[in-house]
DNA sequence: CTACCTGCAAATTGTTTGCTGTGTC
DNA sequence: GACACAGCAAACAATTTGCAGGTAG
């Protein structure tokens, strides 16, 4: 039930995820791929995000404006956000965010597992244009 | 067209937002203040929400589950987010992201605005449940 | 009295799912 | 050959929007 197999129609999202640097929403992954398989379904790309997101292939991106991307860098990096245009970036800098102090009674009555470190605020191209 | 009024709704709607520790979605938002207006229709809860979240007076949270969540508190400070109950916790420790170089050429190419810590983990409750 | 706001319902948007045939391992 | 997976379309869930009447300032 856990088996993967490795489909064309996977390799090709999976392949478009790592050629883009911009971080794409399902269906920006959908348009790329159908460069390459015109006929693939909107809910094969769907379906296969989900699933290689659930193995911790690739990595989910919450956003404000509802729609989720999809990120092919699994290492734990900082994010950064655009307000004008959107644009998710990495952030090329070593940060993490900061320990929990484990003696701290709230910390110690919970688990915590991951975190995750984001900003926002202006890309280059945005403040040109202003 | 920027002129805010405190009508009945807006008010208990942020009312309900200042009572609740458990950073509701809108649809509990909604269930909790039809208790008090017990006509007032979802699409009102929404227009405010987004409406005071856009000048500033809420924050919303994204979520994994595809659902918005709402803050009364707009201070800069962590969430915590439990992976098995989706419970969303404020974490009552100083704790800020770290800043970002100024000098660094990355970063001087871009205006950062803003920044969020999260964590995800399992809250004490789901805890003594496993 | 003037727009902003409400309730209602219909429309959109992003995502999921049931079904049936197919291709991977 | 079994069983995960594809395509297709219909179903869903969260949120948004158009309209006509109501109300705060």
């Amino acid at each position: 039930m856990d088996n993967l197999r490795m489909t064309t129609q996977r390799k090709i999202i999976l392949e478009a995820l790592k050629k883009s640097q911009s971080h794409p929403s399902a269906d920006r992954v959908y348009e790329f791929v159908r460069g390459e398989i015109p006929n693939i379904s909107l809910g094969t790309v769907y379906r296969n995000l989900e699933i290689m997101y659930r193995q911790g292939m690739i990595v989910r991106i919450e956003t404000p404006d509802g729609q989720k991307r999809f990120d092919y860098d699994t290492s734990n990096h900082p994010h950064f956000r655009c307000e004008e245009c959107g644009k998710i970036e990495d952030i090329p800098l070593p940060l993490t965010a900061p320990p929990l102090d484990p003696r701290s009674e709230w910390v110690s009555k919970r688990k915590i597992l991951s975190s995750t470190v984001n900003y926002q605020g202006l890309c280059s191209d945005c403040i040109s244009k202003a």
